[in-house]
DNA sequence: GGTCCCATGTAACAAGTTACATGATTCC
DNA sequence: GGAATCATGTAACTTGTTACATGGGACC
């Protein structure tokens, strides 16, 4: 239900196409949600099915012509309607493959998990860093979209900042158990 | 693709049936994985059709007949062979509602999303008290299923914790600035 | 000549959600 | 009398994944 509310929320910015609907998460919001590009295709078109968003078919000749999505007053109306939806179990409902490995790794030499982890760690830091460079400039942004969303932003990116490097360092902690670990027992 | 594994990981302890797992999965080890009843029964058929699982039809009497699953060779082969897996990028897929909806909330009051946070907040703590208190007598387990298992588990248990914790902390910072927000422009 | 960007989709499949159906026993 | 526990599943639906298909233009 959520990627539905994603599409809305950007095209309330502006008039985007699939394509730059798909860029956007793969770029702007990618690590908070992601999303196949053929799934947002089909959804633009039961979104428009449903009379929440409009399109103009845009004529290009030296690129392929594009379909100019829109919001409709409906689509504005139920992006809000869940922007004040009162319901959370949606935000704990946890899915963590990780965990779950982890959870079942004594069938495994321990070497193996210190490497699992070790490289999780590197992952987290190289996300952050990453993350931390493109959001680096947010006076751009500022400017562009004005300063309430650009605080709204900041807060999910210290979140995604955050989450990283607890991941880093949790993941640094379970490292130091498993190599006592190992040279209790090697 | 996660869930087959976690199944297979829980019949790795011993034999249950489709419901056992079931209530594994909500009670255990539900602060990292969660899945629904309908399609733990799924799966269940699917791995035995594969031959990763077996099972015994168990006649009750005072009960519902049930059916007693156990790991064949193969099921625990494929189990071993994911926790060995290189591959990481399942565990950096992110899908996380909330930051979806912060995102967009200039849409909204910001008094709306003070009480989004505070609500966040809260039951994040809430659930933190809860897997600590499930989970403060560990020496149970740790007799029952030996030292290896119990390690692993307290690492889930310390990343469960943290994150809360973690989402917690940020919520209160977000709120923190949202209040200041709301003085100067009350 | 090869790859990336632009821009659209379809098709098949896997995974997750919600609701329904059955029925005895136990506990309050 | 009502709810919870035990125990199985089916059906319909939504969401997410992977692969395929098309085709011009730009850049190296």
């Amino acid at each position: 239900m959520s990627l539905r509310y994603g599409i809305l929320g950007l095209l309330s910015y502006g008039d985007m196409t699939g394509y730059d609907i798909s860029k956007a998460f793969k770029e702007s919001i990618g690590y908070f949600w992601n999303a196949q590009q053929s799934q947002i295709y089909r959804e633009l078109a039961a979104l428009e099915k449903e009379g929440l968003v409009e399109y103009d078919l845009v004529i290009q000749n030296d690129k392929p012509n594009k379909k100019l999505y829109r919001l409709d007053d409906l689509g504005r109306d139920r992006l809000v309607e869940w922007l004040g939806d009162e319901n959370m179990d949606d935000y704990f409902v946890i899915r963590n493959p990780l965990l779950l490995r982890l959870f079942f790794s004594s069938k495994v030499p321990v070497s193996r998990t210190i490497s699992l982890l070790t490289n999780y760690k590197e992952r987290c830091e190289s996300a952050a860093r990453q993350l931390a460079a493109d959001t680096s400039d947010l006076s751009a942004y500022e400017t562009q979209v004005g300063n309430d969303e650009a605080m709204y932003w900041k807060m999910t990116i210290a979140y995604g900042l955050g989450n990283y490097q607890f991941g880093a360092r949790w993941a640094q902690d379970c490292i130091d158990i498993l190599q006592e670990k190992e040279e209790e027992n090697g």
